[in-house]
Formats: C-alpha cells, structure tokens, sequence
DNA sequence: TTTTTAATTTAGAATAGTTCTAATCCATTG
DNA sequence: CAATGGATTAGAACTATTCTAAATTAAAAA
C-alpha cells in the first residue's frame, strides 16, 4: 500500500539548505517526520505531538515557525478547511481534498477527478494565486 | 446598479419564525443589516461594529450566535477563506468566491463562471455537504 | 580550533476569533 | 398578568497562532 521511500538524511538536509535554512536538528527532525514518503496533512499541533512523542526535541513556537518556512519555501501547502485551523499537506502537487467535517480530517482527491473549468479573468491589479476545492463531507 | 430590495419588518419576521426562532430586537435588528436586498460578505466582528453604529442593541455574543443560527436555518453561508475568520454570504445560491488575500475581502464569483466537472464519488457512509471553490487573489 | 556572528530556538506572554457560563431579561403562553 | 422557557449578556475561558526578548547554536572568520 503506498511507496514508502524514506527520505534519507542527506536529501533531506540538501533540501532544507536549497530553501535557505541552516539544517538545524529541529528542521531535520520535523522535516524527517513530514517527508517520510507518504503524502501527509498535519496541523501544527498534530505534528508537534508526534515530535514530542519520537524525540525531536522542539517547541510548539518553532514548529509553527517551520511550518510557515516550509510553506514559503514551497515544501509544504497549506490547506484551510475548518475554521481556526490550518492543515499543512507534504504533497505539493496540484490537487483539492475532501474535508471530512465530522472527523476534521482532510483527505487528497486523485488529480483530475475534479477539474475546474474556465477560470474568470482576476480583477485588473489582482493574479491568480491559487484555486482551493474543497468537497465538505457529513456522515450519512 | 444591483436592485436593493428592502426587506420589510413583516417578511423579516416571519423568515425568522420559519426558522424556529424567536423574533427579537437582536435577530430583527441584524437580520435588517443582513438581509437588505445587497449580497454581502461580513464577519461577525464587521457586523457588530455596524450595529454598534446603527443603534441596534446586541452583544458580541449574540452576534455570534445569531449568525450560527442563520446558517444552520439556511438563510445565510459560512465561507472559509482566511485561516481564523469565517466570513457569512448573505447570498445563499450555489455560487464561488475570489478572495483577495491582502484585502481579507471575499467577492462573488458570477454563477456559472466556474464549473467543477466530474464530481468524485463520496466515500461510503459519507455525503457531499457543500463543494467550495475560492481562487486566491494577490495583488501584482 | 577558537572566536565571532547571525540565525535559530525557546518559554511564556500576547493576540484574535470564537465559545462557554451562569445570571438576568423578555417574548410568548396560559 | 403571571409563569415559563428561550434569549441575551458580560466576562471568563478556550483554541490556534504570533510575538518578544533572552539564550542557544550553526556557520563563517580568524
């Protein structure tokens, strides 16, 4: 089920360094558990958790502050589905999601399943920065 | 431009009774500021800062509230679009929106200008809510 | 290697948006 | 007009996130 390629620790500090950061033993930490291969959405809280529970040593603060990075760097997308609450998904590729809002759980639609057709002209002044589908699920 | 229908106190109330609710100063009163015959965008702070302004007596609390109520009653839209903000579109047809990220400021999407083709098959045991579109503007 | 420098991390405070609580108020019913 | 239960309120509480200022650390310079 799913390719698992564990990213190793030379990519994984090549690709931190190419986005300007110094490979710092929190980033390669929280890097390690982003980038293990399988697609992935995690809030800030979710993943601080994880780090906690393996052994990264890092604060809450610098998780946010690397997740934004990482997102400005375009390693991570951010994905807002609920309100007051972001979702940050490992696949950067072009896709929309499902938000199960029951569960608060995102999950990847297959690319093309949706297309969104003709996209209007942005306002003079304005560019498309991106489209965000987002297909809101309830238990039945 | 744009037909502003002025709701009459008679219709207001009666979509609030409809609505299983209770027609009060606080709902008659926002439900005035809402429902005006404009399609608006506001958030719950922008909406008790106009009815601070215009005299009708209400408290943040019920601000939020009342708008909760209107959603699940129907007769407003919550639309997600910044992280931390919901915005309530008083236009409750099936429409998308552009949200210019540097303004916070949501705009409607003509009907029809965006069609979302092929829709996916929910998952078993789940159901479509709603399908949100919102394309990310940035200023050039 | 040691020193220096600037970036990074951190705990905790601060903030923003929203919900909760428990007391008071008021629209409707009898 | 009194009783009742829903509605409103101020303020506290909560959640997610950002900020601040001090301490730490990676990288560069010596």
């Amino acid at each position: 089920m799913g390719i698992e390629t564990v990213i190793s620790d030379e990519v994984l500090e090549q690709r931190i360094r190419v986005a300007g950061l110094k490979p710092t033993r929190q980033r390669l930490g929280l890097g390690r558990l982003l980038f293990n291969g399988i697609s992935r959405h995690v809030t800030a809280d979710e993943l601080f958790g994880e780090a906690v529970n393996t052994g990264v040593p890092v604060s809450l603060a610098t998780v946010y502050n690397t997740l934004r990075q990482f997102v400005d760097a375009g390693l991570l997308r951010e994905v807002l589905a609920g309100p007051g609450r972001s979702y940050f998904d490992t696949d950067i590729s072009h896709h929309h999601h499902f938000y199960h809002v029951d569960e608060n759980r995102l999950e990847d639609l297959p690319i093309g399943v949706v297309s969104v057709e003709s996209l209007p002209q942005p306002p003079t002044g304005s560019e498309i920065e991106r489209v965000d589908v987002v297909i809101r699920l309830r238990r039945q």
